[in-house]
DNA sequence: CTAGGGTTAG
C-alpha cells in the first residue's frame, strides 16, 4: 500500500477534483476544508499582503532629489540546472588532472552537489568510472554514503544495502550518516517497518549513537505512516534526553499535524518552539501557512506570512506555490497570477509545481485555453511538464466533457516520454463514462489492468458511478458484490453511489434500505449521503421528510454544505414554497455558501416577481445585499 | 570554512 503522503496526494489531485463540477458524489469526504470556517470568506487578506510586498519592497518610490538605488536583483534564468551540472563536471574533471590529486573530501564536495541537483546516475558513474576504476583514488565512507543515497533516490535501496555489504568487506566502517541514508531510503520506498527494524537493531547493538538527524528521520517515518501521535511522543522523549530536537524535527511534526487536520495542535507546537528558543525556518512557516489555507483560515495564514517576513525569512518557491494554490482554490485567478508576478519580481523562479498549480486553477475555472497557455509558458521557460501536469489538463478537459481533447493529450503522453499513471487513467475513465462511452471506458479499463496500473478506491468509485449513470445498475451491483467479497474499498463513497442510483432508478425502498443499514456495516452517512437522500425525497415530493432529514443530519453532527442547501432549496422552489425557499437561501448565504447556477436563475425569477408579502421583501433585501451583481441582472 | 544523512508546494 502507498504511504499516507501518496494517499493525500491522489485524493487532492484527482479524487475531489474530478468530482468538482459534475460528480460531486465521488468527491473525497474528509479532506476538504471544514465548511464552518468558510464563513470568513475573504481570502483577500493574503492577496493584499502579497500585493504590498511587490509595491513596497521591489518598487520603492525613489525619494525626491536622490537617485533611485540600483537594486541588487537576484534575477536568474530559470534553467540553470543543467549549467550547474556542467560546471560541476568541469571542476570534477579538472580535479582529476591535478597533480598531486586533491584530497577525497574535495571530490566528495562536488559529488554531493551533483547529488543535490538530482543527477544520481551521473554521480554514481563518476564514482564508479572515474574515481575507482581509472584513477584508483581512495574513496572513503562519505563517498559510499553519497553512492548509497544515489541508489536510494533511484528507488534502488536494495543496491544501497548491497553496497553496505561491499563496504564492510573492504574494511570500511559505516557511520551514523551511512545508516541514516539507508533508513531514509527505506522510508522513501514505503518500507518503513524495515527502516524501523534497522534503527532498533542499531540501538540494540549500540553500534551507532543516533544523532538528531537519525532521530529526525525516524520521526519522519512515523509521520509518513500516519503515526503522528507517536512522532509527537518521540519528540517529547528527545526533549527530555540529551539529543534535543531541532527545527527540522519540529517542522516535520508540525507539517504532519497540519496534514492530519490538527492545525491547532500544530500551532501549539509552533509556540513551544519559541519557548525553547528554536527558530522556525521557511519550511516551518510554509507548512503552517499551507495548513491554515487548507482550512480557510485566511486571516491566520496572512498573519503567519507576515510574521515570517518580519523574522527576516524570505518566502521561497514552495511558499509562493502554496499561496498561489490558495488563490486558485478560491477561484481568484487574477490574484494567483499576481503571486506569480511577485515571485518572479523577487527573483524566485516558478517551477514545475508552481505552473502546474496555476494550470490546475484555470482547469477548475473551466478556462482550458488559459491552462494550455500556462503549459506553453512553462515549456518556453525550459521546464518539462511531467505526467502530473498532463493529468491536470486531461482532467480539465474531461470535466468539460471535451473527451476528444483529453484523448488527444492522453495519446500524446508516450510521445513525450511519459507513462500514464493511475491518475491519468482515472481521469480518462471518468470522462468516457460521463460522455456515455461505456464501451471505450471498458476498453480503457482493460488497458489499464494490462499496463499493470494500480487500481485504487477512486478507480472503483468511477467504475461504479459510471455504470450506474449509464443505466447498467445490475453490472454495477455485480461489481459491488465482487468488491464486497474481496473486501475492497467499500467505503461510504461507494454506498452513496448506489443509493443515488436507486433513487434515480425509482427503487425508493432499496435506496432507503441501504441508507438505514449503513450503521450495520459500520459506516456513518456523510454530508453527501444525506444530500442524496434529501434530493431523492424532494424529487418524490416528500418535502416534509426531506426537511426532517435536513434537521437530523446536523443533529447527528454532519453539517450541510452548499450542495445540500441548493438541493433542498430547489426542492422547495419546485413545490412553489417560495417563502421557505428564501428563508433557506438566507441561511445559506449567512453560512458563506451561494446559490448554484440553476438555483440562481430560479431565485431571480422569484425575486423579479417582487412578491407583495412584506416578510418576503425583507428576505429578498438580505439576499440581494450579498449579491449585488445579481441585483443588476434583475433590473 | 570543516565532505555524506532528516522537514515544505501541484
Amino acid at each position: 500500500m502507498s504511504s499516507r503522503r501518496k494517499r493525500i496526494y491522489f485524493s487532492s489531485i484527482i479524487g475531489p477534483r474530478i468530482a468538482y463540477c459534475n460528480n460531486w458524489l465521488l468527491k473525497g469526504t474528509s479532506k476538504s476544508p471544514s465548511l464552518l470556517v468558510k464563513v470568513n470568506h475573504p481570502s483577500c487578506f493574503l492577496f493584499v499582503l502579497i500585493r504590498s510586498l511587490s509595491n513596497t519592497t521591489e518598487n520603492p518610490t525613489p525619494p525626491q532629489g536622490r537617485e533611485p538605488k540600483p537594486e541588487a536583483l537576484p534575477k536568474q534564468p530559470c534553467n540553470l540546472g543543467p549549467n550547474h551540472l556542467h560546471s560541476a563536471l568541469i571542476s570534477f574533471n579538472r580535479m582529476l588532472r591535478m597533480r598531486p590529486l586533491p584530497p577525497i573530501s574535495q571530490f566528495n564536495k562536488v559529488l554531493g552537489s551533483i547529488l543535490k541537483m538530482g543527477h544520481y546516475v551521473t554521480a554514481l558513474s563518476l564514482i564508479q568510472n572515474k574515481l575507482q576504476q581509472f584513477q584508483g583514488i581512495q574513496v572513503n565512507i562519505c563517498t559510499f554514503s553519497i553512492a548509497i543515497n544515489c541508489y536510494c533516490h533511484l528507488d534502488r535501496v536494495d543496491f544501497g544495502l548491497s553496497l553496505l555489504g561491499t563496504l564492510f568487506k573492504r574494511g570500511y566502517t559505516p557511520d551514523v550518516t551511512t545508516f541514516t541514508t539507508l533508513i531514509n531510503g527505506l522510508i522513501l520506498q514505503d518500507k518503513t517497518p524495515l527502516a524501523v527494524e534497522l534503527f532498533k537493531k542499531l540501538m540494540r547493538t549500540r553500534e551507532i549513537e543516533p544523532d538528531v538527524v537519525m532521530y529526525g528521520t525516524i520521526v519522519n517515518a512515523l509521520c509518513r505512516t500516519g503515526n503522528t501521535i507517536r512522532a509527537v511522543s518521540l519528540l517529547r522523549i528527545m526533549e527530555e534526553g540529551s539529543c534535543k530536537p531541532n527545527t527540522v524535527v519540529y517542522t516535520t511534526v508540525i507539517d504532519s499535524l497540519c496534514k492530519d487536520r490538527m492545525v491547532d495542535d500544530a500551532l501549539k507546537l509552533f509556540s513551544t518552539m519559541d519557548e525553547k528558543g528554536i527558530f522556525p525556518n521557511v519550511v516551518t512557516y510554509t507548512s503552517l501557512i499551507h495548513g491554515l489555507c487548507n482550512f480557510g483560515q485566511w486571516k491566520e495564514a496572512t498573519e503567519m506570512f507576515k510574521e515570517m517576513l518580519d523574522s527576516g525569512i524570505a518566502p521561497n518557491v514552495h511558499t509562493y506555490s502554496v499561496l498561489l494554490d490558495a488563490c486558485t482554490k478560491e477561484g481568484k485567478m487574477k490574484e494567483a497570477k499576481g503571486v506569480l508576478e511577485v515571485m518572479i519580481q523577487r527573483g524566485v523562479d516558478p517551477d514545475l509545481v508552481t505552473y502546474s498549480t496555476l494550470m490546475d486553477g484555470y482547469c477548475l475555472q473551466g478556462q482550458m485555453d488559459e491552462a494550455i497557455r500556462v503549459l506553453n509558458t512553462m515549456v518556453e521557460r525550459g521546464l518539462r511538464p511531467n505526467v502530473f501536469s498532463y493529468n491536470i489538463l486531461i482532467n480539465g478537459y474531461c470535466k468539460k466533457m471535451k473527451i476528444d481533447e483529453a484523448m488527444h493529450l492522453f495519446q500524446e503522453l508516450p510521445r513525450r516520454g511519459l507513462k500514464p499513471d493511475n491518475g491519468t487513467f482515472n481521469a480518462m475513465l471518468w470522462g468516457l463514462f460521463q460522455t456515455g462511452r461505456c464501451g471505450a471506458a471498458q476498453k480503457l479499463f482493460n488497458d489499464m489492468q494490462a499496463a499493470g496500473i494500480n487500481l485504487d478506491s477512486c478507480t472503483y468509485g468511477i467504475l461504479l458511478d459510471g455504470l450506474c449513470k449509464n443505466g447498467h445498475i445490475s453490472e454495477a451491483l455485480s461489481l459491488f458484490h465482487r468488491m464486497e467479497s474481496n473486501g475492497l474499498f467499500l467505503d461510504i463513497v461507494k454506498y452513496n453511489i448506489l443509493i443515488d442510483a436507486f433513487w434515480k432508478d425509482k427503487q425508493l425502498d432499496t435506496a432507503r434500505a441501504i441508507f438505514s443499514n449503513l450503521s450495520s456495516k459500520g459506516l456513518q452517512p456523510d454530508v453527501k449521503t444525506y444530500t442524496i437522500m434529501i434530493q431523492g425525497l424532494c424529487e418524490e415530493g416528500l418535502l416534509h421528510e426531506a426537511k426532517e432529514l435536513f434537521v437530523k443530519m446536523e443533529q447527528n453532527g454532519c453539517l450541510a454544505d452548499d450542495v445540500t442547501y441548493n438541493t433542498i432549496i430547489r426542492g422547495f422552489i419546485g413545490q412553489h414554497k417560495r417563502y421557505e425557499a428564501l428563508i433557506l437561501v438566507e441561511e445559506m448565504v449567512q453560512r458563506g455558501f451561494s446559490a448554484d447556477a440553476s438555483n440562481s436563475s430560479l431565485i431571480i425569477d422569484i425575486l423579479s416577481t417582487k412578491g407583495q408579502d412584506p416578510a418576503l421583501q425583507e428576505v429578498i433585501k438580505k439576499f440581494m445585499s450579498k449579491d449585488s451583481h445579481k441585483m443588476k441582472e434583475i433590473e
